[in-house]
DNA sequence: AGATGGATTTTC
DNA sequence: AAAATCCATCTC
């Protein structure tokens, strides 16, 4: 039912590409809360500009350097926070960032968290949004996947044509930009919508 | 449909 | 000071 250890310890492109169509469940007040994933963005390692690891280990990086299936939650911007799956072995920093999730189970739920958004593609498209209609803030940083309230699983859904692209908002990255890490189920319409700044 | 600015806190 | 974002509120 959930994703083994295994399948986090593995490389983080390969896990990115491989957790779509994986469903990611929030156990909530005795209710699963459940949405398919749809678009993730791998962040591999020290080299990787884009990647918070690339600073080192600090007390916010700790966790990207844990083994494989466990949660790295940060906040953002000073109100959101972004759900990731750290991979590879331990000590090598890497992880998954969960961008979007198409709602499956408990819809009205995770509507409501959403402060009821006029359409079900505004609940959980875009890491910020998923995280609201889910519960997920830093008190599950550094948590197993693997066991807890908080897992993926695979229920052998369609998953369709995945497409790539650069991933957003990591301009700062210089040679690291362009790379085509970002991955995504292609006319999903809970993709997130991609605005870069001006 | 697309651009802009504001909210707010963690991080180095 | 800038950030792996979202939303309201402009302008075309």
């Amino acid at each position: 039912m959930k994703l083994s250890r295994e399948f986090y310890c593995r490389p983080t492109l390969e896990v990115a590409r491989s957790l779509l169509g994986k469903v990611l469940v929030r156990r909530l007040r005795g209710k699963n809360l459940a949405g398919k994933i749809v678009e993730t963005e791998a962040y591999v390692g020290k080299d990787d500009l884009a990647c918070h690891a690339s600073k080192g280990r600090t007390s916010r990086t700790v966790t990207m350097f844990e083994k494989g299936g466990c949660a790295y939650v940060y906040m953002i911007y000073g109100f959101y926070f972004c759900l990731n799956a750290v991979t590879e072995p331990e000590g090598y920093p890497a992880a998954v960032l969960i961008r979007a999730a198409e709602p499956l189970d408990h819809v009205s739920v995770m509507r409501r968290l959403r402060k009821n958004p006029d359409h079900d593609s505004n609940i959980a498209s875009g890491p910020g949004k998923l995280c609201m209609a889910m519960a997920i803030d830093k008190t599950l940083n550094g948590r197993d996947l693997t066991s807890g309230t908080l897992w993926i699983e695979d229920r052998n859904l369609d998953v369709g044509r995945i497409e790539t692209g650069p991933r957003v908002g990591v301009d700062y990255a210089g040679e690291y930009r362009d790379k085509p890490w970002r991955f995504y189920i292609k006319g999903n319409p809970h993709v997130s919508r991609v605005r870069w700044k001006g």
